[in-house]
DNA sequence: TATAAATTTGTATTTATTACAATCTAATCC
DNA sequence: GGATTAGATTGTAATAAATACAAATTTATA
């Protein structure tokens, strides 16, 4: 928890239970959890805690580099604590997301001259292998 | 239109007027538009049109290969006539959405055994070259 | 401890998408 | 060609994620 405080101040930003809350949450929860099961979870030993703060944190938090998020599902935004470039597995049975590693990570390449590049995603859509096996 | 009536009849789907006119639309418009665009485009010559009958055709002909679409934007589907893979690059300040060459196109590679594999997708995010003249 | 700025909260609203039932149409068969 | 029917389209209602906003609360600072 010392250091998640520590990251809040290096960033200017106030250290507020919520904040320390969300950032321990993903944490220890490195399933890309959705605003809604980070709700859901949180709430259920904290019910004052408010979905609104967990939107507007996990904003805060990504627009300082905290965090980050995917949207590779389509229907809702998804939560990371990692930030570092890393790629993704959405299975559409289970509806997790995992994390993979490529040989090749993703590069810019020439085709992207004049480019001003934020974020570099890259994911695969399927069935996970324990979804595999359950058909 | 030939083309697609053709497409349509592989696919084992009905040829409808709305049918082939979505993907003249979307192959004449390589811009990654979204439904709502698509719709008031299509809309304003032809007022009958039903947003549902895009969402449904959109999912139909995506579910047969026709088409793809993107989700990266985080807030709405984006349609694509290419199915092929290939990368893109969203910018966030004018919300237009490019097909880029890379050099490493997308591979599974051994971080992926067990897992089945539907799409690939890799997208960069940030400001276009137009957007930085503009600032 | 008092203060100001920032944050949290609850509610209302927006927006994209889905559900659904009635209507319509394309393909098939006579 | 005309009747049949499965499939497609349409409009409306419902759902769900995300955002807007203002009041209440809390943090950091003095
Ligand atoms: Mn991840
Ligand atoms: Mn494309
Ligand atoms: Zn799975
Ligand atoms: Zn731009």
């Amino acid at each position: 928890m010392q250091f998640y405080q520590q990251q809040l101040k290096e960033k200017g930003l106030k250290t507020t239970y919520q904040r320390l809350k969300i950032l321990d949450y993903l944490d220890t929860h490195r399933t890309h959890p959705s605003v809604e099961i980070i709700y859901e979870d949180i709430k259920s030993e904290n019910p004052s805690f408010s979905k609104t703060t967990i939107y507007n944190t996990i904003e805060t938090l990504k627009a300082h580099g905290l965090i980050s998020t995917l949207t590779i599902t389509g229907s809702e935004v998804r939560c990371d604590y990692k930030t570092d470039m890393h790629h993704h597995f959405y299975c559409r049975s289970c509806n997790r997301i995992f994390d993979v590693d490529l040989e090749q990570p993703l590069q810019p390449g020439s085709g992207l001259q004049g480019y001003a590049i934020d974020e570099m995603h890259s994911y695969f859509i399927g069935t996970c292998p324990a979804c595999l096996k359950k058909k």
